[in-house]
DNA sequence: TTTACTTAATTACAATATGTTATTAACTAT
DNA sequence: ATAGTTAATAACATATTGTAATTAAGTAAA
């Protein structure tokens, strides 16, 4: 039986980007340091399936756009945000009901960037977009234990997302946190200048423990600088930039 | 602008796969020690574009067919292969041209078998498929720099093949590389039973150098059984099996 | 049936890398 | 000044890895 290349085997093909960042958690009473946390960007769906939903970032890719392409516009769409870290995650077509609206196949994709950066971009869009904290995981990350709790409001606590996106994302946190000990990757969440504990923060978030000796680790993927830290309290840390 | 799911952005995927296996190379006058290879199956084109150009089993996702199966069955119809280890590889769609018939979005895949188990069941079916040598690369595998020779005849060597096949088998290759210290992966390519140096073969035809210490490092991924290689010469090699 | 040869498996030791704790440095706040 | 805090380095113990040497178990040929 040969292909003819006819229209009905035609499907839907769409993007769909988890954007992860850290950034502090608030201070509260008994805690006088700053903690960090991981983020996560959902945007809320103003159309049915799913109409109301927080959901990943996503849409559908044009007959004549490149993949990647469709990511990064979406991103500008929907979230305002531009020249971010892209990474293609995995493609989502297994199960062939996983849109009520015909077959469509999802090309995962991670964004990373550190809150500065993302902060400046996304004041000018972003309306019905907001970041959601994400708590570290010892082992690996499981979709059905994942929950989001909004960074405005600490109270609001959501569980159901949009789609197989529960799935996706908990994908994406695991594929980073594999190779975050064995590529850059870790840099795209910092800085181009940072201090070695920023950058060790980062690391420790995605793996969920400690990682010791961290200087002596890192210390042939960075460069130190003559820059340091100041207005904050206590001796100042050396910035660094990546090798 | 919202998207009305109209059919105008539908557009055809499919899965192709790269099969891979090691074999070992016929003995010639010069060498007396069986040398181990590695091996990637294509098949030749029967249809326009690219008719009569060596590819990958490679074949359209049908409407409600999932990804996953749609490489099954490709693997089944073009080559006779069955029950072999699948794993997703990479998206391929950022070039809208890769294929002159229209947008065709295509699922890599990666399969990896023991060559005994795969000939098998290739005995069956596979009339236009044939197995191909691959050298090893000392640093990572370039899509321009690979070559391909025919396991039946070495003097049939080939560069050319069709669509973006050449990306899709270095990214493979390089894939089944850098995951095969941190992953159990290399197992998929030896037997059930295997001996500690058929495994450490497998691991130095992907990283290109030789792994000192292997049985130190494979010590809490493998089982000892009490069974021993024999009919072969000189002192027999105690099988084992994963943990 | 020795002996040479080859491959398998283990052992021993050196070199390197990592885990852990201690020490020194540099700042702020009192 | 002094206490408190974070940064950076140093020192040492332990673990892992690289490398070579040794022993074991078979075949093939003298």
């Amino acid at each position: 039986m040969k292909h003819d290349f006819s229209t009905h085997h035609r499907m839907s093909v769409a993007t769909d980007v988890v954007v992860l960042t850290t950034d502090n958690k608030p201070l509260s009473n008994n805690r006088k340091v700053a903690e960090k946390g991981l983020q996560l960007l959902l945007v809320k769906r103003d159309e049915e399936p799913y109409n109301g939903c927080w959901a990943l970032p996503a849409g559908f890719v044009n007959y004549d756009e490149p993949l990647l392409e469709c990511a990064k516009r979406k991103l500008r769409e929907k979230v305002g945000l531009d020249d971010i870290y892209l990474e293609q995650l995995y493609s989502y077509g297994d199960d062939v009901n996983r849109d009520i609206r015909g077959r469509v196949i999802s090309i995962g994709y991670i964004a990373l960037a550190p809150k500065e950066k993302i902060l400046l971009n996304s004041e000018r869009a972003g309306k019905e977009a907001e970041w959601f904290w994400i708590e570290s995981a010892t082992s690996e990350w499981e979709p059905d234990r994942l929950s989001f709790i909004a960074v405005k409001d600490p109270s609001v606590r959501i569980t159901s997302l949009a789609f197989d996106h529960r799935m996706i994302i908990a994908d994406a946190l695991n594929r980073i946190k594999n190779k975050i000990m064995y590529t850059d990757v870790g840099f795209h969440l910092v800085n181009e200048l940072f201090t070695v504990k920023e950058l060790q923060t980062v690391y420790e978030l995605l793996l969920g423990r400690e990682v010791q000796a961290f200087r002596r680790v890192l210390n042939d993927k960075i460069i130190e600088t003559d820059q340091w830290t100041d207005g904050k309290a206590h001796r100042p840390a050396r910035l660094f930039k990546q090798r």
